[in-house]
DNA sequence: TATTGTTATACTCTATAACTATA
DNA sequence: TATAGTTATAGAGTATAACAATA
C-alpha cells in the first residue's frame, strides 16, 4: 500500500512533524472548554511543580523568549492561577508559583488534555501505547535535561 | 526516576509536541544547507508525486492557508524548481509540476533531511525505529487521507 | 559589569476580504 | 452563482533593543 507515494511522506519524521502540530491544534481545542491555550497550561505544569521556577527558568524549558513567557504569565497571574514572588535570595528573580485556585483549574485542565491524548491514540493498543510513549521519551530525554533522568 | 516530574511531562502527548517542534527546527537547519525551508521542501514533495496538484489541492494536503501556499509556490517558481501550468480541463486551476532543476533540488534536500532524521532517532536501534514509524503512521493515517491506504 | 525582569518597538508571519478569470 | 487563483490589507504573534533594579 501508498506504494506512489513519496517516501517522505511516510518517513518516522514526516510523520512526527504532522502528529505534533496536529496533536497541538487538538489541546487547544480541548483545552478551550477551560480557557486555556496550550501553552499556557505548560506554564501552569511547570508552576505546579516542586520547586518553584524563576520567569527565565520557565523560558528555557519551555523553549520560548522571555518576553513572551511575561505575557502568558501575566495572563494567568490576572487570574489568580499564578502568582509572583521574589525571590530573597536573589530579588532581581520572580519566582512563579501556583495558586490553590490555579491547581484547581489546572485538574480540570490536565483530564481535558488527558482524554484529548486517549482518543488521539485510540488507533494504538495499550502495548502500542506503551512502546510508543517509550520510544518518545528515549529520543527527548536528552533534548529536554530538566526531566532529570537521573539526579537525585 | 523522574519520580519528581509531573506526569504530563512524561506523557506520550507533551513528548510528541516537543519531538515535533524540535524536529521542525532540526530540518530546517539541515535544509538552510540547500535554501530550503521546511514548508518549501513539503511543496516540492508534493510537486514531485506521480499526479500533478493545483494550488487548492496543495493547501489542503498541507494544512496550509491558500495565501501562504501561493508564496511558497512563488518562491520556489522563481527559483525554476517548480512550473505552473494551466489545467486544460479547467482553466482556472494551475497545475503544480517539478521541473528538472527542482528535482535535482529535491535529491539534494531530502538526503540533508534523511540524515537529520537519522540522527534525531539516533537513540532508538532498528526495531525500535521501525515500530516508533508503525505507530505514528497507524495515529496519522486517516488524519492524512491522501495516503491512500487502499485506493487502486 | 552581568543578569532578571520589564517595556517599547519593529518585524515577520498569518488570516481576511476584495478582485479577476473561468466554470 | 460558485470556485481557483491572486492581490492588498489588517491582525496576531514574535523577536530586538533599550531600560531599571539588583547582583
Amino acid at each position: 500500500m501508498a506504494d506512489r507515494v513519496d517516501p517522505v511522506l511516510t518517513s518516522a519524521g514526516y510523520l512526527l512533524l504532522k502528529a505534533g502540530t496536529q496533536f497541538h491544534g487538538i489541546i487547544d481545542d480541548a483545552l478551550r472548554t477551560v480557557d486555556l491555550t496550550a501553552r499556557q497550561f505548560l506554564v501552569l505544569t511547570f508552576a505546579g511543580g516542586t520547586e518553584p521556577l524563576s520567569q527565565s527558568e520557565l523560558s528555557q524549558r519551555l523553549g520560548l523568549d522571555p518576553t513572551i513567557v511575561l505575557g502568558v504569565i501575566d495572563g494567568l497571574e490576572d487570574r489568580d492561577a499564578i502568582r509572583r514572588t521574589r525571590d530573597p535570595a536573589d530579588r532581581r528573580r520572580s519566582l512563579i508559583e501556583i495558586t490553590a485556585a490555579g491547581r484547581r483549574l489546572y485538574t480540570r485542565a490536565s483530564s481535558a488534555v488527558a482524554a484529548a491524548e486517549r482518543e488521539f491514540l485510540a488507533p494504538l493498543g495499550g502495548a502500542d501505547r506503551k512502546a510508543l510513549r517509550a520510544n518518545l521519551l528515549a529520543i527527548m530525554e536528552h533534548r529536554l535535561p530538566w526531566l532529570g533522568s537521573s539526579d537525585g
